[in-house]
DNA sequence: CTGACAATACCCACAGGCAGGTAATTTTAT
DNA sequence: ATAAAATTACCTGCCTGTGGGTATTGTCAG
């Protein structure tokens, strides 16, 4: 009895990519490339349809977050091997993906081999990462570590009005407090968000979305 | 006479958009790629020795710019036709391109179709950009309305520095400048921006995606 | 009830940022 | 070649922010 072939699927908004993929995988033997999708449209039927075993997922589609779709399939078919397929190299998105069920994380810079190799490794259950996504996991960043910032109420808000330009002495008027304890507060945060001064708080700030 | 084959280079980081393009531009009659390159390493000879028409550049490359890499191509080899192929939706960049020496700009998310005919067009002197670059540059965004803030290299560098928590006197040692040279550059900035002090700066700045 | 955390307020001393200029030199674009 | 822009540098004085503390009241969950 021959070997089945494996199913695979594309769900990939650039014609170009989804090109090379393709052409990629069909000259591999043992590889079928059941289907291609530039949206979701049609996604769902295909993957019942064509009995896909693999689904190469670019999770910075368009409309949908690549993530939900991810969620909702797994949920759906758990036996689809999703291998998210992406750019961004940011290890809570990283971990999101895992987290909604994907069982692999490649970045788009990744080789052919490691495509290939991943295919072939997520379909005996492993789960699988490119080497630079294995980086950014194994080493998680200072504040990953730290976790998020925990931010009071009050911080919060005077963190958003120093964010406006606002000085020490103005924002206690408007909040009927002492200069001294916004100071206060101001200098809290520059400690818990590990920072040495104004500059670099907002910095952080912005990027733990906080304003 | 038979006539002559276009002669395609492809520089692109990442393996799967390079295996994409490379087979779908062999399969077109007339168009022969000469060389695919992951980085600038052996570029320059490379458009000299085999007399490259066009060349298919990406200007999210991981270390120099693509679009310095771009205007030294364009003072050296005046004839090469550069297509720059990018993610890059945002106007000015795509402005840069241009001004650059790039004769067409297409978004990765380009049809093959439109990327064919993006070639020809450009051997024959046109300007090309996609569907959608075209529309990008015909409707200016809400930012570009209010003026998108024009900040220096230098003020640029010194403004990343700032947001590094980096004091005015520490930038200037790095950068072996006068402590009163950062901070004028420092206060150009605050004028530009139209922000009352640092805190404020660094958040429109990220608002800009300057940071 | 009690202990942790939030919010408030204060002190001192000094470094750093800001406002308001001026001006020479170098680089870049036309 | 020349004008415009960027980069460099300086001055004075004043206000703000920062570092390293202490301390009193609320407030909320265990």
């Amino acid at each position: 009895m021959k070997k089945a072939d494996i199913h695979i699927a594309i769900v990939e908004d650039h014609p170009i990519v989804v090109e090379g993929l393709k052409n990629m995988l069909d000259k591999e033997t043992g590889f079928v490339v059941t289907g291609t999708f530039g949206d979701t449209e049609g996604l769902m039927e295909h993957i019942a349809e064509k009995a896909v075993d693999v689904l190469l997922l670019d999770i910075s589609l368009p409309q949908d977050s690549g993530l939900e779709l991810c969620k909702a399939i797994r949920l759906a078919w758990p036996d689809v091997a999703i291998l998210i397929l992406s750019n961004h190299t940011e290890r809570s998105i990283i971990m999101q993906a895992i987290q909604n069920g994907a069982k692999g994380y490649l970045l788009k810079n990744a080789s052919v081999q490691e495509i290939i190799k991943a295919i072939r490794a997520t379909l005996t259950g492993q789960l699988v990462y490119s080497r630079e996504v294995q980086q950014i996991i194994a080493q998680p960043s200072k504040r990953d570590l730290l976790g998020i910032t925990p931010i009071t109420k009050r911080e919060k808000q005077i963190l958003q009005m120093i964010a406006e330009g606002k000085t020490s002495v103005q924002i206690a008027e408007e909040l009927f407090l002492s200069n001294l304890t916004v100071e206060t507060h101001r200098k809290n945060m520059l400690q818990k968000f590990g920072v040495k001064n104004t500059a670099e708080l907002i910095l952080e700030a912005t990027r733990q979305r906080l304003l």
